[in-house]
DNA sequence: CATGAATGAGCATTCATTCAT
DNA sequence: TATGAATGAATGCTCATTCAT
């Protein structure tokens, strides 16, 4: 219970094992005894500490997406405006996206066709992201930068979407992305949509 | 003796049912035994008709991929310039991607990363449909309708890119697409960059 | 039921299919299939003619020893004494395991192991070749060219264990035979433990 | 750490299991869940502790060998001149081929045709054992017991084709071997050909 | 905190055999 | 007389997972 415990050698061994075989391997091609060996523990422990082979990817998903999280807090601070903000949000999204494809592939990809992800810490860490936008979007309605004919949320729909058809293509196939010509393109269609019209 | 016997009702049955099954899952998660329970069969009737079981999956791929090429040659008769016919294949391309998702996907994701895919004769049908896409260019380069200055190939490449780019993410999340709009889009990018400047 | 009645094609087709896929492979790693291929006919037909894969096998089989008795007995006419002609017998088995080695080798060790051998029709002929054996060494032992305080079996026993023995060798791992040499040693080891102390 | 640590029960359990089954059947016919169920433990540990079905074979096999060698050098001690340790080692030869016949049925007939055999542990053991014999023929060639005008690997081949042509009918079809006399007679040939001529 | 041992369920694939026509 | 269609029972092998220590 001691939040200050630090974490098993064991535990964390296998964490960036697993996240060292993603970078070539999808999650399903890659065995427990893979990881085990790779970690240079046991297989078992992974049970005890992951609970099971997916558990094991979720934890390392939940921390990237602290990290995720973090990061784009720390970007929005001193920009002023809602528009602005989101601006800035989707920028270090893709970004992130672009420098971390191992973790923008499972989150694409691999997570939520499993069942079980919708009760999973992962999606509680997304919920805390999506939070993140649905408030600047209602701060962006408040000051008037934004429609208020459209409801938040399908304004969060219409940018998270956004970002995931821009960058899905560039992470499939492992292609280049020019991120601020992404950035541009996707801004521009979505706050064409979103801001009132003056 | 007749070359026109009709196919057997184990081999229909087993390409429906890996059809049916591919709507829920990808490829490499569906087993054999599962394919052949859906279809109410043996097992080693996927061995009998079609080698193995990828055999049956680009059987699958085969068969549309001729209906898609017929339809898109019908699409184009009567139908004069050769940016007009490009335009009227991409919007075909996509409606034949959004009416036939489980094709979309197969060809999109499963069928390239596979060894062997350069040597399949799906891989060999695939040309015969980027070898019309080749000609409409070059006729276009001569009429004048597109830019002589950038290579053939490259704008099949942007064509066909552009048209991946456009569907990948509704045919991975099964969304709607709206057909036209995607179209529109596409299709205003495209060409803005190809049209020779007058 | 007419024993005139032509074998028909197909029957004859399969025969000759499995004998020709015995010179290179051993008869459990032939499949139906492949003997049905090889005698372009519908595999069903193996189990109409001969009941099973086994069936057609002990046909070949039986086809085989019926063509050894033959050759045999004429090798034996015009040869006086029963010591000389099972000497003559003695050589025509070695030349015919010689030269016939699939068949020595189905008969030395594909045959035995199987259950149902000792009610099979191969077993059968068989008899019929080892009584004659058991009246040539009949016929010796009244004209007192053998010995007759061993019981006529062990002696046919001796005999056909020595032709093993001395064929199997170079029938497993196909070397040549040296066919005179080999039946000098057999016989003089064979005759001088057999023949009466003069 | 420690390295005497002792074999698992499971990997000890499966090599008896095919040990017992060997004696009545051959390796081929023998099948993994035929084995595990002998063995009564689970069929996924023959690949664990012994890579595949074949793995565990040559377990046993070089276990056997170990052993075999073993035994014959423990055999050669005490005895004066080569053509005399010889003589010793084909008896220790024969006696351990007469009292291990499942092992003698691989060594001589299953373990050759496979692909691997020559790059495998097994084929290094052997010859080490062939090594051995090398030495005594040197050793007799150079003590004048031998003659020196024909090859030592080509004396050394007469020797252990003469075993395996003594023992392989007895072994295949398990009859009892007089070793006495079955060493009898292959010495006298062998030794009669390859002593110098006084 | 960590491990070695063991397992059940499943995998793609093979093959002798049956049967309606 | 012959065939195409279909199948049950294996086969060697893999892997996530459990558990006693």
């Amino acid at each position: 219970m001691n939040p200050q415990r630090p974490e098993p050698a064991g535990k964390l061994k296998l964490a960036k094992a697993l996240r060292e075989l993603l970078e070539n391997k999808d999650f399903n091609s890659i065995t427990t005894a893979n990881i085990a060996k790779t970690a240079d523990v046991n297989e078992a422990l992974i049970y005890r500490y992951y609970g099971d082979k997916r558990g094991l990817l979720h934890y390392l998903l939940s921390n990237y997406l602290d990290a995720f999280i973090k990061q784009i807090s720390i970007d929005l601070k001193g920009i002023e405006g809602a528009v602005n903000k989101l601006r800035k949000l989707i920028w270090t999204h893709i970004y992130l996206y672009d420098h971390n494809r191992v973790f923008a592939k499972i989150l694409l990809l691999e997570v939520r066709n499993y069942p079980g992800y919708f009760s999973s810490e992962t999606y509680r860490t997304v919920k805390v992201y999506t939070k993140i936008i649905l408030e600047l979007i209602a701060e962006g309605v408040e000051n008037r930068e934004i429609r208020n004919d459209i409801s938040t949320s399908l304004i969060r729909q219409i940018i998270l979407g956004g970002i995931e058809h821009t960058c899905l293509p560039a992470i499939i196939f492992n292609r280049e992305m020019d991120i601020d010509l992404l950035h541009e393109e996707l801004c521009s269609a979505i706050f064409k949509g979103i801001q009132p019209i003056k």
